[in-house]
DNA sequence: CCAAAACCTGGGAGCGCTCCCAGAACGTTC
DNA sequence: GAACGTTCTGGGAGCGCTCCCAGGTTTTGG
């Protein structure tokens, strides 16, 4: 019934790119030169392109861009998220935050996209079906075939923490190694003698690699190394953790927890069994998040640079993207000690 | 002078729509029928095409749809990144997953864009420029002009959280004003006299409607309500606030903290002036972060669904796009008070 | 039984760009 | 001054899809 006027969705297209080319007087080739930045034009032309594209407010249209050229000026961040959450959420967001730093100023979208059970085939169609020119992966739990499936169809791919299963697919991750290593190491040095860990998961390479770490560090000293318990990732089961290691070692006098998340749960059944911190028992984390310099007492752990993380693995894939060779095959960031005062 | 055999980049095309028409033994219109769900196919011939398109693994090129059609099958998420953090962590990453979760099965993707410092206009650009169907914003600091200007572009928009200048723009957020109030006769319920608050900063929305909800629920009780200090969501700030409101009123009993993430700043000065909590002074926080269970004394605080926001800002964006009418300005979230032990 | 409506199908223009190619406007060299 | 490079420029095909239109087939109804 409504016959009305002309539907008000009249949207107006954007500017298109021959709209600038008759504003500069030239052709859309050579309006196409200036934005991708090729040579072979005069400054007199780029010099008006840049003109018309200023007064216009041009914005090149990437669908067209992506259709037309053989890259899609994008990439994606996969989470691959098992179970419920995306992975201790500061994490996430701090990899986030430096991915997103180190793609400033270029012109490189991000897509986000976490992969659920079951649409894997979809996901997989889709990131291989070259609507984006590279993948970041985020997955904790090692055993995803994800990476290994998307480098095997030839698309450039960067994981975030080492693959457990998927060798051979480049990644970035912090040194839990050295850093727990260290943990281990300052704890001798003061003289501790009882050592215990908290570790992670045993699927998951960070935890593996910490306590492997902590083993190294406190075998070197001759400090035995047998008192370990596990826990998730999470407080609660970093609470059980500890009161696993104190059934089987009453003296106990230090614990590396492997990360502070579990350390403050660690913390909670400490003091629920009176154990003083740091004076009977020292408590060394890792990750220093900012809930370490607010738990009581203020936790010593060793940093790890997340948002570095995330720049990282951008700067590895954009720099394959860019055509680089011999790119190293895996980085490893340094991590940090932050003494405070639990141990 | 490499004139070698071929570049080995020939990365094979995606199976084309056309190739699965011809699978299917239909014409490319047909197909793309059946992609987009539209009547007027006949069952055999929807049939056939679904076939092909599982036996190929055709995953439709989203480039072209876009340059075809009139929307782009994409949504932004634009965190308004005002100096360094992408606001505390734990908020948006719960944002996040709610718009992942209320985007699943949809064939809309999630492209992520901070607006940094003077590429406001880019951005501007870009979003306007047919890029996107519609855009979420996050944006903590009130005053951001970013969700009018997209707004009186023309591009449906939903902020998350109340925006200070930008009125008329939808939004979504928490019932901060009750949420807060509940608390405040929580404590008048348990018998304190002497309340006082810390209240986030003058000019975020969140912090301000706290702050008044608090207000109303005092001096319904007619409970005195000028103990007021400010932070900024910090631990830091929590701490220095907590430490004035003593210096204020030594005889405080209980305090209303208007972040979770500032009531361990507030707990760890009560520790140190050596006031108990609950006993001395009762402590409510706000958000029920995951750290408010593992603080120390566990932290009795209002839960704010955080994904849940998420999940509402989408489905109201979405149901823009999809043409729907007479849909409401704002939503606002239920929010719950969580009983631990710190009051 | 024939007209009108509803249902289905295929053909083809064109979205805005990139990239290839042909050619113009310059030198430069023998 | 003919032959060659080098630098610059414009024209136009075509990327893979959607959407309009024209036409065919079935159903409906008087």
């Amino acid at each position: 019934m409504t016959d009305a006027v002309d539907p008000p969705k009249a949207r107006r297209p954007n500017t298109r790119l021959e709209e600038v080319a008759r504003a500069a007087g030239v052709s859309k080739s050579t309006v196409s030169r200036v934005i991708n930045g090729e040579p072979y034009v005069s400054s007199r032309a780029r010099e008006a392109v840049h003109q018309a594209i200023g007064k216009l407010g041009y914005s090149p249209n990437q669908a067209a861009r992506t259709l037309a050229g053989s890259r899609a000026n994008c990439i994606a961040m996969v989470v691959s998220e098992q179970g419920s959450r995306v992975l201790n959420d500061p994490f996430f967001a701090g990899v986030l935050r430096g991915v997103h730093a180190e793609l400033a100023g270029k012109r490189v979208q991000l897509v986000l996209m976490m992969s659920k059970e079951g649409d894997e085939q979809d996901l997989v169609n889709y990131l291989c079906g070259g609507h984006v020119d590279g993948v970041l992966v985020i997955s904790l739990h090692g055993q995803d075939p994800l990476p290994r499936t998307l480098a095997d169809a030839g698309l450039p791919t960067v994981v975030c923490g080492r693959p457990l299963g998927a060798g051979g697919v480049p990644y970035v991750d912090s040194d839990n190694f050295n850093g727990a290593m260290e943990a281990a190491r300052y704890l001798v040095a003061r003289g501790h003698k009882r050592i215990g860990t908290i570790a992670g998961p045993r699927d998951m390479a960070v935890g593996m690699d910490r306590l492997s770490g902590w083993k190294r560090g406190l075998s070197q000293a001759r400090v035995d190394t047998g008192l370990v318990a596990y826990g998730d990732f999470t407080p609660e089961s970093g609470a059980a953790a500890m009161a696993d290691l104190l059934e089987q070692a009453p003296d106990l006098d230090a614990v590396f927890v492997g990360a502070d998340i579990m350390a403050l749960g660690a913390l909670q059944t400490l003091h629920a069994h009176g154990k003083k911190v740091p004076e009977d028992v020292a408590v060394v984390g890792f990750d220093d998040l900012m809930i370490a310099s607010t738990a009581v007492p203020p936790l010593t752990t060793i940093r790890q640079d997340v948002e570095q993380l995330g720049r990282t693995m951008t700067w590895r894939l954009m720099a394959e993207l860019a055509g680089e060779e011999n790119l190293p095959p895996f980085l490893l960031l340094p991590t940090s000690m932050v003494t405070r005062s639990s141990a």
